[in-house]
DNA sequence: TGCCAGGCCCTCTTTAGGGCCTT
């Protein structure tokens, strides 16, 4: 497998932002970012910190997230700690639920700091759409209950979001080698995967199999 | 004052509209 353009799908970092809003685009910033680094389909390190994105937050986001205006009061600048950020991603791949939506905050928080990434996304969301037809919807906590997945109760919070995401796409992995047969499982298998339209996932799996 | 995301994906589609998902 070539290290560079098929890496393995169970070597990755799943990371989850908190922020004040829906677009970068707005002006809203990252309040919160944790990750887990995945590496052969162990969880081997993780990162989490609140970040001060320099504004107060609305009481919607206090409320949603459970962050409040005095735990931020302190924290350091956004640009601090995406720097470290940068640092712990690495050149990776990355994975997020809704990665359109973190992908957009990372490079933007990025680009603040004159950094950029190099590791390609995935997302789960758009996997799970095409695995699991039958979920009553795609959201992370009703896909972590579908598939029984343990968790310890904590949502909307970076690390948590970031560990059962993780969680979710290690079961999907499992899936795809166990029941579908397709062993190893790429990273850009995984990417195709999430861009094949529905109908012809069935194929796709069968084409894929050992 | 009024407006305000963006990408994916389905369908009563393709010269469009609206729901889903993320905070």
């Amino acid at each position: 497998m070539d290290a560079q353009t098929d890496r393995p799908a169970d070597t990755v970092v799943v990371l989850d932002f908190e922020t004040t809003g829906l677009s970068p685009n707005q002006g809203d910033r990252a309040i919160e970012i944790g990750a887990v680094l995945v590496e052969q389909g162990k969880v081997v390190a993780r990162f989490q910190e609140l970040m001060n994105p320099g504004f107060r937050i609305s009481s919607f986001i206090a409320s949603y997230t459970g962050i409040t205006n005095s735990m931020l009061r302190n924290a350091p600048p956004c640009g601090e700690v995406m720097d470290r950020f940068a640092d712990f991603i690495g050149d990776h791949a990355l994975v997020a639920h809704n990665a359109s939506f973190d992908s957009r905050f990372l490079d933007a928080e990025l680009q603040q700091i004159g950094r950029t990434r190099s590791g390609a996304f995935a997302c789960s969301m758009l996997v799970a759409r095409r695995l699991y037809q039958t979920a009553p919807n795609h959201k992370l906590g009703s896909l972590v209950e579908f598939k029984r997945i343990p968790t310890d109760g904590v949502f909307h919070r970076a690390l948590a979001d970031s560990e059962m995401t993780a969680k979710l796409w290690l079961v999907m992995l499992e899936e795809l080698r166990g029941e579908h047969g397709i062993d190893p499982v790429s990273f850009p298998f995984m990417q195709k995967l999430s861009r094949t339209a529905k109908g012809a996932v069935p194929r796709l799996l069968e084409r894929a199999a050992r």
